[in-house]
DNA sequence: GATGAATGAGTGTTCATTCAT
DNA sequence: CATGAATGAACACTCATTCAT
């Protein structure tokens, strides 16, 4: 028998984050993914059972990558402030180098699919980085206030500056992107 | 010689707004539209191009809404801090009291429509409020950053902190509100 | 506004029967029956709900018409075996006229969409003739056997002797017809 | 070499009888009777030509063992009364036993497939009854007339009976089975 | 012999839009 | 102005069958 084909699975993921960046979610049928993958409409039903399927797959395989990419070396014996910094470097750095990927959970949070990912599925990821912010608050160097707020100054701003829907007037370079973690530090810290 | 409707025109914006809202911008049909505000399909496009003017018009009277409200009695004489905390307050205000109206716009933003938008129409409306961002960096009293930094940290919390798809665990009062604002002003602040 | 066309739902009507009895139930998708009927599939759900919709109201309209011709000129005051005999001269006489409406009944009651069906709906046209077969058995005239004994020998042959698929060799004139009658009597007669 | 494999084929047949008989002909897919058989689709095609080939092959099965089992210990020396219950009571036997396998040609005989059977080539394992039957009328036992009008009274009120469908209400056991017969012999005898 | 991968053709249904009234 | 009828194009998905191993 034939074998499941690596080539092609790889060829039907980037074709979804690629054709959902370019014409955005609603408009991803499922024949326009096989199309830009230069595959069968019905082969896509080989590999996933249907296209929430694909997409939430999709979603999560970039999201883990992420987490891996952000998460690497995380050295918790390191004073607060550099910890977040070195997070928050590396989140931009994946992003800036896999920003189709980046855009695709972008629209992924904002559609339907969303609500069937298991957040914490995806949270337990940044478990250790959880635990340093939760340490910078007992040691008085970060402010005491709901994680939310905190979550709300410390990542978001990051997803908005490279979504260049929202921002597309700034160039994102070292430069701007450490001036960026100056204004989410003085935000969060005490 | 009959005029066109304004009560159908109304009801036809909040059932847009209603639908939306409830089963989401992909499964939101014309005719699924149509029903809800009890009139026919056809009867749409008297009143509107075709879908997509329909759901942009939509979103342009929803904007000019919200900056209207937020807009409100601006005193650029006040101190900057306070012009900002201002703002901050009443934007908070307009959403948590039209909840349905914002989470149409957040929806929008992520569809493909959301391209067709000249963001310099709505951004018009804020021009006094930037235009204070802008004397306090001369004044040195704001960081002198990339203005889409500012806003990443003056504006986009609001968006993110009332987002129940992102937020659902944090309470909105004027407690909580007042202390993000804390954190929205140490970020700019000089 | 344009107005429902009886035209187009008498077509379509025919196509459906025309299309079941050439192909058979299995085969006889929407998009065939609408091609049939000289209209586009979307069409079709102008006029019902759905598939299940289309065949189960054909089904039905069919056994109204067969129910309304048999029953005719009905008079319980008759004796039994007149009676009897009229109501078998009737159905052979509409199955012959309306061979095609049969056998479409007859492949949708062995269709999964039969179950569908309410029975007691269309045996209730019938009434009458049951409380004859009824008086017959308090009359000693019929034997007093479980009702659905009675009705495999005094209604399913009809069927039978006229279903071309089972019945190929036999010519149904008006002979042939009383002689199958006398069977039917002799078989529930004391 | 290895050689087909009987246990396989068997699965094969008793999945399709099932799969027919739970979820209907039209559904019946070749995937899945092949994941009822637990075997591969493909594996189907190397014993049958193809799903009509198998479906017309397990009707033909079944018609045969029925055939058999009605057939058995056939003494055309017997009066002729006695033979044809003898054979009424076995087909009853046989339906009850293996109403499956009957469910199954109720839905062959009214699906398309049905076209594709040779009737001839059933029929000769009745041609014992048939010529009995021949005799019965020569000796004028049995009403002479046509033989698709006999049959219409002897064979057909059995399926009529069996067929759960048709007949919900009727308890088939010896006493109704007899008495069935009592109405079928009326029909038939001189 | 046996199989899972692969697919073109098809399934029932909904779509945004136009037409006739 | 207002509408339900009408539709070609698209939707997600399944089909029977063949292919490569």
């Amino acid at each position: 028998m034939r074998v499941k084909d690596d080539v092609k699975q790889e060829a039907l993921f980037q074709a979804t984050v690629k054709l959902v960046n370019e014409i955005g979610f609603a408009s991803s049928s499922v024949a326009k993914i096989a199309r830009q993958a230069n595959i069968s409409p019905a082969t896509i039903y080989v590999y996933y059972k249907n296209k929430e399927d694909l997409l939430v797959s999709t979603y999560i395989q970039i999201k883990r990558q992420l987490s891996a990419a952000v998460m690497q070396d995380f050295d918790a014996a390191l004073p607060i402030p550099d910890i977040l910094k070195d997070v928050w470097l590396k989140m931009f750095d994946y992003i800036s180098s896999n920003s189709g990927y980046f855009q695709f959970t972008e629209q992924f949070a904002n559609s339907p699919y969303s609500d069937l990912i298991d957040k914490q599925e995806v949270e337990k990821y940044f478990e250790p980085l959880i635990q340093v912010i939760q340490r910078g608050i007992e040691q008085k160097i970060i402010k005491d206030v709901n994680f939310d707020i905190l979550t709300a100054f410390m990542v978001y701003p990051i997803m908005i500056l490279s979504n260049p829907r929202l921002c597309q007037h700034i160039e994102l370079n070292a430069e701007t992107i450490e001036t960026a973690f100056g204004l989410a530090w003085d935000a969060i810290k005490r």
